[in-house]
DNA sequence: TTAAGCTCC
DNA sequence: AATCTGGAGCTTAAT
């Protein structure tokens, strides 16, 4: 026995939960929470003394959950919030395992517990034994001989050790019939469902007489009936259940035994990473012999040399193929002055140049132009820092952030640095007066070239570099371009429209306050909601409920029309009152010196990979009512010139058809349907002249709700079906649609078992919740990984078509520039003698930017401003 | 800072 | 027991 050979195969995440919650929230003096890590490594040290194994791995659960989501009340986000400190410890424990020399193995749609099962099993098959550590009790179902169960007890600080005999102790049940037990039992917190009426008592005894379920199934005519009764006709469930209790024993793994080989911790990775970690005990442990190391000795750092002259800067750095810049600015306001420091870094030195002057700036735009590889966090914005566009190879750490994690919002360097090197580090000064805050950005600066080439790596493994080389980052350069261009705004047209709303906000204020009977501010909606149900005592049935009493949105207010004649007028203002403070009021302060409105377009927010819009938003401006329209009148062509509008027509849809190849979809786009009368048709079996406007309407309804996971209850809500009428339709929808129906099956069993989705060119979104547990927040992940492959090929395909069209105009020279994009629209301005061969260009560009079974048709049309174009 | 509401695709 | 349409940004009131 002696000479037999040990595998220690520790759960990852257990041990990672364990320690959180048995370790109190430790922070470093930079106020990184490392108590998780700590007790990670202090286990995992205890475990190579105690057990002396020859093998070790750790097994994960797929990485994931450290996404924020905005459905989370306020508690659970404080929850979640929490639950990010944990997460983020994961790179830092990862670290460590590879100082020691011990693998970590996922695979997708597996849990640790299955690697654990398939490991043990090759192990036994080599004749090895295995110790699993873990805190999951379902492990216990792999107990064998040869297999033993490590168990924490309390906390992390006790263990106990689990063979055949003492399984069997504990629960009067053998390690197999543990998992017919779960099966019956259920587990609620693994969302098992078990058999109504069963519990911990009636399984043990069942399985202790009958041995198995199968026998149990068997002898169920001479079970008492009280629990006969209970399992007969219930096989499916339990079947269910024990494919989801089982551990898997056959999970495909590229594993190697020689590479978890136990040797020694690799000192010289581990001690600098306990020592930025600050663990004090466990440091000690390693180096009696170096006790100088203790001391404030910090981790070896970038030396940093700051410098005055421009000359000196770039003369350092001319011969540097890869470069990482940052351009940083202390806000005016602050000090009174701007400050500002340049940094680059090559990897070998850092310099930092505080206060460049413009020629300064100019100097290093013409640096970095010469310069092989330019690595920066938030490109577009150093180029208007630079004042200057970038060509060349270039690298956004930003952007690749988001590429790997375009659930999360936030993006900045420093959490960045520390998702992908798990490494802390200071944020960006916000303040520019002192040596050591130009000290501190070059040492940020000095990480860029490493942080870039872990990304790569990282965006490979995923298969997300083609986005990212192909789309996202020639495309920066085009929105930084269409930044700059602006759009020209007739400021005097909207002052003379806020004339007319002003005026007629004035009758409408007077009006409802006499119908009211009492003064009351008409912004208010909690105001609002008194005056309505409690003044004028409207009956409040049929009318949703917001948190704190009734809601008086839009759509409720139009279900009380005819029953008060001040919701017509309420309604009214509403609609002045938001162009007045969106748009009227807003806009014409955004505008530029040159009489333009520069937008801002943000790559790395949305999670589905479309663009968005701010300061101001250009994406929302209003089109839908003839009121609304006159503010998209304002934006126009300047002199000479004509706006251009080009949009993918239904192109949602045709992606929709497309992705899940639903041939009726194909074919009516083949033939140039209308959509929505073809499906109306369709489902009543009518001619498509025969489609009655109120069937499109549903058609249109079902055709949009479909993209967005949409449920019969909403649906029957939309089209003014009843419930019984919506399910009969949507029913009859899946049966010509039944590709549409497969698609929603397929996505939502793809999201849950590899925990993403992704788009037809490779972008990828995670869905944490999908495994959360929690009902309503899995429904939701399961709409959004239904709708995200669709919203986001949309996406890839219009940054496709920009880049193509933005190339095509450079090379042609046709005297036309890229303005604005809208998600499925583009906005040019053109020299009006060159619009006829433009659009035609234009088009050429759009359709063909990929090849479908379904073309792609783009509109376009052309006037002189934007709300009026033919 | 959050909730409620509105604008867009 | 009750919910149930994807993705954004901005303004106002209220806390």
């Amino acid at each position: 026995m002696s000479t037999q050979e040990t595998i220690l195969l520790l759960d990852g995440n257990a041990l990672l939960h364990r320690a959180w919650h048995a370790i109190p929230p430790l922070t470093t003096k930079k106020g990184v929470v490392v108590n998780a890590a700590y007790g990670f490594a202090m286990v995992v040290e205890k475990m190579l003394e105690t057990y002396k194994p020859d093998y070790m791995a750790v097994a994960w659960d797929l990485p994931g959950k450290t996404f924020r989501h905005e459905l989370y009340e306020a508690y659970k986000a404080q929850r979640e919030k929490k639950e990010q400190e944990l997460y983020d410890q994961i790179p830092l424990i990862q670290n460590i395992l590879e100082a020691f020399g011990i693998p970590s193995l996922q695979t997708p749609g597996f849990e640790a517990d299955d690697i654990i099962g398939t490991l043990s099993k090759q192990a036994a098959e080599r004749g090895l034994k295995t110790l699993i550590v873990t805190g999951d009790l379902d492990s216990l179902q792999l107990v064998d001989e040869n297999t033993n169960v490590v168990f924490f007890q309390k906390g992390i600080s006790e263990t106990k050790v689990y063979d055949p005999v003492s399984v069997k102790e504990r629960y009067g049940l053998t390690p197999d019939q543990l998992i017919d037990y779960k099966a019956l039992r259920g587990d609620p917190s693994d969302n098992i469902p078990g058999i109504a009426g069963i519990g911990e008592k009636t399984a043990t005894m069942l399985l202790q007489e009958y041995g198995t379920i199968e026998g149990i199934l068997e002898a169920l005519d001479r079970i008492e009936e009280k629990y006969a009764k209970k399992l007969r006709g219930q096989e499916q469930l339990i079947t269910q259940s024990l494919t989801l209790v089982k551990i898997v024993r056959d999970v495909p793994l590229e594993f190697s035994f020689s590479s978890a080989v136990v040797g020694q911790p690799n000192l010289e990775q581990l001690l600098p990473l306990y020592r930025e970690l600050e663990f004090r005990t466990l440091l000690k442990k390693h180096h009696d012999h170096s006790p100088v190391l203790e001391k404030k000795s910090k981790e070896p750092k970038a030396v940093i040399q700051i410098t005055r002259e421009v000359q000196t800067f770039v003369d350092a750095f001319s011969s540097s193929s890869t470069l990482g810049v940052l351009v940083a600015q202390q806000p005016a306001d602050l000090f009174g002055a701007t400050l500002a420091a340049v940094a680059c870094s090559d990897g070998v030195q850092t310099l930092v140049l505080p206060n460049p002057s413009k020629e300064a700036l100019e100097k290093i735009t013409s640096l970095l132009l010469k310069t092989e590889k330019v690595v920066s966090h938030d490109l577009k914005q150093l180029m208007h820092l630079l004042g200057a566009p970038l060509t060349g190879d270039l690298f956004d750490t930003m952007i690749a952030s988001y590429l790997l994690h375009s659930g999360s919002r936030a993006h900045d360097l420093s959490g960045v640095v520390f998702q992908s090197l798990g490494r802390s580090i200071s944020e960006i000064p916000s303040t520019f007066s002192k040596q050591k805050e130009y000290e501190q950005f070059g040492q940020i600066v000095a990480i860029l070239p490493e942080l870039s080439e872990k990304m790569e790596i990282q965006m490979k493994q995923i298969g997300a570099e083609k986005v990212f080389e192909e789309i996202e980052m020639p495309l920066l350069c085009v929105l930084y371009r269409m930044e700059v261009e602006g759009i020209e705004l007739d400021t005097a047209s909207l002052s003379a429209f806020s004339v007319t709303i002003q005026k007629r906000m004035r009758e409408l204020t007077d009006a409802i306050t006499k119908l009211a009977g009492v003064e009351f501010n008409l912004n208010s909606p909690s105001q609002l909601a008194d005056v309505l149900f409690d003044t004028l005592k409207i009956s409040t049935k049929g009318i949703k409920k917001t948190k704190s009493g009734f809601s008086t949105a839009a759509p409720e207010l139009e279900k009380l029309w005819d029953v008060h004649p001040i919701i017509p007028l309420l309604s009214e203002y509403r609609e002045l009152s938001k162009l007045q403070s969106t748009y009227v009021d807003t806009l014409p302060k955004l505008v530029d010196k040159d009489g333009r409105v520069h937008t801002t377009f943000n790559q790395a927010i949305a999670s589905t990979g479309r663009l968005s819009s701010s300061d101001p938003n250009l994406q929302n401006i209003p089109i839908k009512t003839e009121l609304g329209r006159e503010i998209r009148k304002a934006f126009v062509a300047s002199r000479g010139n004509i706006l251009l509008a080009a949009d993918y027509s239904q192109i949602e849809l045709r992606l929709a058809a497309v992705i899940a190849k639903d041939e009726p979809f194909i074919k009516a786009f083949q033939e140039g349907a209308d959509i929505h009368t073809c499906t109306a048709s369709e489902i009543w079996e009518v001619a498509e002249s025969e489609v009655t406007k109120d069937q499109r309407r549903a058609a249109k309804a079902i055709n949009f709700g479909i993209l967005y996971g949409m449920g019969p209850r909403s649906l029957s809500r939309s089209t003014g079906l009843t419930m019984n009428e919506a399910k009969r339709f949507i029913d009859r929808y899946f049966e010509i649609h039944h590709a549409i129906a497969n698609y929603l099956n397929e996505t939502k069993v793809k999201a849950h078992q590899d925990g993403y989705v992704e788009t037809l060119f490779g972008r990828r979104r995670y869905l944490p919740e999908i495994h959360s547990g929690v009902p309503m927040l899995v429904a939701s992940a399961e709409r959004m990984a239904i709708n995200m492959p669709i919203q986001g090929t949309e996406a890839d395909i219009i940054k496709i078509a920009m880049l193509r069209v933005d190339g095509w105009l450079k090379t042609s020279g046709w005297p036309a520039k890229l303005l604005l994009q809208v998600h499925d629209e583009l906005v040019l301005e053109v020299q009006k003698e060159a619009i006829e061969p433009v659009i035609l260009g234009i088009r050429e560009m759009m359709e063909s930017v990929a090849s479908f079974e379904v073309p792609l048709v783009v509109d376009i049309e052309v006037g002189k401003n934007w709300g009026e174009l033919k």
